[in-house]
DNA sequence: ACGTAAAGTGGGGTGGTGCTCCATTTCGAT
DNA sequence: ATCGAAATGGAGCACCACCCCACTTTACGT
């Protein structure tokens, strides 16, 4: 890649994550393409698609939450470990405007994706738990990441404490424990 | 509200149902009005929003929803009966396109929503599986409709069968049941 | 039955969008 | 320094939501 070219791809996803902070997902492409500075096909050319512009923009914060899980990997607790994660992941869609849209809406999971990432360094904190006999051994990643980020997504509107509630009784379940 | 206002407010909404069922929750406004056979102005001053033309669509859907609840209030088995409404639901949302996210994305169960109205419909079922002690007594009924709703829209594009399993999921617990 | 005031209408205008050509500029290997 | 390829951005296209306003239709008091 060409070095003004490579200047332009920064200028651009630098602007689209502010753009993005502030009017979420559906933040509009041109005006991004106008505060970086750069003509709306360039923009177009390096991001074929908004979906593809969002990766680039959440690829670094996703990356965080794919470190943390490495660090949780061999935390004492493994229940624990995985119920931080997953609350940590919530609590980035939910803050993250759009976060968890772009996760949903986006293609399934290909390979490379930031789901794809995420799923793969929430796996080994979910197997450790299932080994441990504390979560159900039918139960994928993908499933949990899912509610995860299903449940950021409704809570957007009413507000991190109902996501609280909402990922606990996921947890815990709906109907009573009868032995 | 004169006759032919009336007459006009039933066509738009009957155009507006087709387009949803085809386009999903984004159809263009400008396509329904012209299909409907009124200028765009008419939609807008009959709809000021795109949400309270949703909720006009929907009314009619929801509106077997409710019904259907009011059936199964004095169904034998109280848990059974909650649970068949909660995948009914869960059914309709995911079928019909942009009604999980409409639902999610309107305003938050302001009174006489749909929201609202399907709410004060579940909760009796909850009520009574609760006190047969099936269900946990710290459950809201707008929670479980939130969930249910997330869940939907989160699976339109995993597909049903990984709605029936998340649903399943939230009901029976992530957490193996120790006693 | 009829005239009129007000409620209702829709075409056209405005400002915005995502996206694509393509003439021009810029880079970097030779 | 040169030259071809890579990269660019502005003009253009089709579409969108939404608003204004001259016109038509309705319902009601007489």
């Amino acid at each position: 890649m060409r070095a003004d070219a490579q200047r332009n791809y920064d200028r651009i996803v630098s602007a689209a994550s502010e753009a993005i902070a502030q009017d979420g997902a559906e933040a509009s492409l041109e005006a991004i393409a106008r505060s970086a500075g750069v003509g709306s096909a360039t923009l177009h050319r390096h991001f074929p698609s908004r979906w593809s512009l969002m990766e680039a923009v959440f690829a670094e914060r996703v990356g965080c939450l794919i470190d943390r899980a490495e660090e949780l990997r061999d935390a004492p607790e493994p229940l624990d470990a995985l119920v931080r994660w997953l609350r940590e992941v919530a609590a980035y869609a939910t803050t993250t405007r759009g976060l968890a849209a772009a996760l949903l809406n986006g293609p399934p999971a290909e390979s490379g994706t930031c789901q794809a990432h995420l799923i793969a360094a929430g796996e080994p904190l979910v197997r450790r738990a299932v080994e441990a006999g504390l979560v159900r051994g039918d139960v994928a990643t993908a499933d949990l990441l899912t509610l995860v980020n299903a449940i950021s997504l409704a809570a957007q509107q009413a507000g991190p404490e109902e996501a609280e509630r909402l990922v606990t009784l996921v947890l815990e379940g709906v109907l009573v424990r009868q032995g």
